[in-house]
DNA sequence: CACACAATTAATAGAGCTATTAAATATAAT
DNA sequence: ATTATATTTAATAGCTCTATTAATTGTGTG
């Protein structure tokens, strides 16, 4: 049945299905249309997956650890001063986004279509990130200690960051249709807001 | 049939499609559930108003306008300065978001599920804030030669403030659910957030 | 080859949804 | 009161979707 001969196709059907579920969402994506969009019989995706809502939630699961495990990945930044830590914090955490655009808005609508489940699933994820949130947290008291930045809570700064870093993708389209942007120009908006976030936080940090 | 005697069947119809259309969503919204709601028959609906879709644009367009109409209403801010004006402006911009939080994401979806469409319902609306938008570039480039704040383009500070504020109102459900917060906390937090919108973005412009 | 098992398909039950139609009921006007 | 018009309802056609079942085809193993 394939085009691509090295995959099974359960495989196929999951990259299919992740597509399009990005794509449109839970609700406008139908079983019948993975199938056509893989090529294969309807029934299949059932015998894989049994529900759609299983195929979605293996999906989901992978991706939801992903995004949030990635909210603020680890590197060796450990020598490096405060702000230029952040600033590399912000700029990954930008590209996971960019990486990954679509996926903000998909977790955001199941989260109000069925927040119990998602709660559940995000239980299992649970104090991944809390030692870099400790760590970062005892620096970023002690700049404010020393008068270097302003009074800030943790909090708020990374809540700072992933609004401005994700609602960048959720208004793009929106801004592209209604101010006829090509390709070129979207890029050129995505790199530009790149570093306008960076800088909007940075600069604000000033005591 | 009905509680409030004063409102037609059609108004009353109309409110509670607005209602559920904002919870759920176009998709997930049915016009059976629209009719037990209201306590009427399904094919009111219809009768009305032909076509859920039909429905659904009537809602939409009111609250679309009144969306981005509102982005950033005119005040009698003449007097005051540059900052204060702009203080004044995310604050208010703040408080629509707020009296419409989950208009935001139907938008984002609506663009998704039907770009076409929307952009032709928003060339209706084209050159409303126009206005506004070319006296506060004026100023704003004033306070920039004049030193008093750092160069930034007006586009880059709408977009910052449209971002931060309705970023709060799509991130708080998950938040809130992943934090277990109850309705005073998040009442807090979204006090808090609106002062901290306000700083970040102030504090960040000074040169 | 023959057998077991995996993969695939066709067919369809059952449910919900949109939209229409025709009939029934209420309302207003003369 | 009668008639026209507006409102409301019941019934249902037609569609799409999910999920299951039974039958068919493919594949590897002894």
């Amino acid at each position: 049945m394939e085009d691509k001969p090295s995959q099974t196709t359960e495989q196929a059907i999951l990259e299919v299905a992740e597509r399009i579920f990005l794509e449109k969402g839970f609700a406008l994506t139908s079983t019948t249309e993975i199938a056509k969009a893989v090529g294969c019989n309807q029934a299949l995706v059932h015998y894989y997956f049994r529900t759609k809502d299983n195929l979605f939630n293996t999906i989901f699961e992978q991706k939801f650890k992903m995004f949030f495990q990635g909210i603020f990945e680890i590197k060796n930044l450990d020598e490096l001063p405060f702000l230029d830590k952040l600033k590399h914090i912000i700029e990954s955490h930008f590209d996971m986004v960019m990486a990954n655009s679509k996926l903000p808005l998909l977790i955001i609508n199941e989260f109000s279509r069925r927040p119990e489940q998602v709660r559940l699933l995000s239980e299992k994820l649970q104090g991944i990130p809390e030692k870099l949130f400790e760590k970062l947290n005892v620096e970023l008291e002690a700049e404010i200690s020393a008068g270097r930045i302003r009074q800030i809570s943790l909090m708020d700064l990374i809540m700072s960051t992933v609004s401005l870093n994700i609602s960048l993708f959720l208004l793009l389209p929106i801004a592209s249709e209604l101010m006829s942007l090509n390709e070129t120009q979207k890029q050129f908006v995505i790199i530009h807001r790149r570093t306008e976030n960076v800088n909007l936080i940075l600069n604000s940090l000033r005591p």
